[in-house]
DNA sequence: TATGAATGAGATTTCATTCAT
DNA sequence: CATGAATGAAATCTCATTCAT
């Protein structure tokens, strides 16, 4: 009946603490961000803070790290899910998914896209480029009639950081266009640089 | 023969101070960035950098406005010297200049790109791609013959927003193909996806 | 027999904090008042003030507080002890009661009178003037046959600032007459003053 | 013609700065004297100050002795000038000279009695006072007729206390009565304390 | 395990004082 | 003499971290 009550504490207080993390980055901003005040935010005391993290920086590091990797996952997911499919509604909804992911995770993107010093974290968000670039590199490769382009992964490098921009631009700043006709514009710019121009 | 003595003080030292700041953030980062370390970078006693700062975030603040402002110039400059020139070269001498510019400017580049918390000078980015967006908006709408789209304020800012970034990337990551790979690129890009299909 | 941990502990810390305050504002002067020679005083870290006091006048404030309120009392006190006796008597009383008060709180008397900037708690003083003149005020009023004064407030300033004053100086000078001489000097300055001259 | 200029120059200054040092305290407090506020409202640089004064201290000391001696002077000669006149008249005009001279001193006895920390400069208070305390004790002891005390020191003691205190407090908190009325108050007791009682 | 008082190093900032001009 | 930029010691205060309970 009462059982692993560590573990299960330990994993509820580590969910606390991160949350309460990304409250206070989100409310009060980088510079304010102690570990006093996750604490207070988080209902717990200063010290019991270090059962569960070496340092500040560990918690930093735990609000991205908490959603970044299921963020990256979803993705990826969404990008593999897509993959099969023919035609442009494949990359219409490939995009779509990618929007939804994000929308999903507003508050952990604003953190990192807006709250966080870059550097310290900056190589989980290349890495999850990286990967992205990869894959859509691979699947470029694997079916050359799909584009013109000879340097797929320069292709790749372009269209996936292009992509990743507009698409978290669009969720954090909200312009005054829908989510289909940023969709739609998106297409355009793809279909316009990646696919083979018509009668080639 | 005799300088200006405190106007010439002034100056040298608040350069110095600002100098130092972008030589800190850069070496130490953020966190690093204390006020003790800007006044030893800057070889000066802390208490000197009071008589130029009110506290320490105008720093901070002076670091960016530095070349901020001239980035910002030389950006909209370099478009609006090449927008009286024809066809597909305006455009990639545009995207040259464009990465000429941000290439001079590597060091703050990357201090406000990869070690500032982005919050608090958030404006500065955006108002910068207002101005440029505004610039192509205008641009796009005086010469609808240069592109099938009908909403030229969303394709300003897909152009604006995709075009930055990639400059930026291009510049910060230093990836393995050349400025003119790069440019050959972009343009391509922005071929598709602006430019009218017919005729093509 | 357990004790009450923090409140206890707030207590004590709370106290030594203030003690400190005294001593170093009696050995070393208000200048040298300073959060650290305090802290090493109450042999505790500078920080931990902060965790009893906002800042460094809330310290000097509790000083003052610490034993005002109780002085203002005892002195109210010993006046309406006596106010029911009749006669001489029971002035003398005062008058001695008053000095015993005092001489029983020197430490902070001398503080505030010698070492403090008066104007910061200015209020304290003059709310105490005020209260006790209010009841000798009250009571000549109240008792018109033991003074020939018609304006009761007037004489009560007087009587009032006078005697306070003779007091203080009698219990920080220490000067060459003993506590009865001066008593009786007082009260010799009290009846000529106040007590109807008739009958004598 | 242009003579004097440096020990000229010198006056002005010190009085300029003495000045602005009063002021200062009057209007910002003694927390908040410092060189540089003290430069400013005289007019002049930091650095200047240390041309006329040592130090800090050294200043807040002028401000004090500036004044202060012109007031004992101004003190003791209203008491001399009325020594060698007749009955009551002479108390009465002594006490009215004496609020006078507070009077037109009033800037300065405020800083004195409110803002400063009164330590470092007790002693010129208490110069004052034992140097009136000698005057009236001598001149009661070359009167002995005019006083039913025997022990003149301590006699002079309470008049002088308490009439400087009476004074110095009507002249800072000016009270709902009139100078006249004060002055009537004070011979009241000073009548009823040293005066012989009436018939003996 | 959880606490939270205590810590103390270090951050920001002030300001009395100096000194080259 | 006068200046005022520069100084740097020291003051106030914060906060990540520890540890006795």
């Amino acid at each position: 009946m009462r059982k692993q009550p560590q573990q299960q504490r330990s994993r509820q207080m580590v969910e606390r603490i991160v949350d309460a993390g990304l409250s206070v980055l989100l409310r009060d901003g980088y510079d304010a961000f102690s570990t006093n005040r996750v604490a207070a935010e988080a209902g717990i005391s200063p010290g019991s803070l270090y059962q569960y993290f070496p340092d500040k920086g560990a918690i930093v590091d735990a609000v991205i790290d908490r959603h970044w990797d299921r963020i990256a996952d979803q993705v990826a997911a969404a990008l593999l899910d897509r993959l099969g499919d023919e035609g442009v509604d494949m990359v219409k909804e490939a995009i779509g998914a990618l929007v939804d992911v994000l929308q999903t995770n507003v508050g952990l993107l604003r953190v990192v896209m807006e709250e966080l010093p870059p550097r310290p974290h900056l190589h989980r968000r290349t890495a999850l480029e990286r990967r992205v670039r990869e894959l859509v590199s691979a699947y470029l490769a694997a079916r050359p009639e799909l584009t013109r382009a000879q340097d797929h992964e320069r292709t790749a490098w372009v269209l996936v950081l292009t992509i990743e921009h507009l698409a978290t631009r669009f969720v954090l700043d909200a312009p005054t266009f829908s989510r289909e006709e940023f969709i739609d514009e998106v297409l355009l710019l793809f279909s316009g640089y990646a696919a083979p121009a018509a009668g080639q």
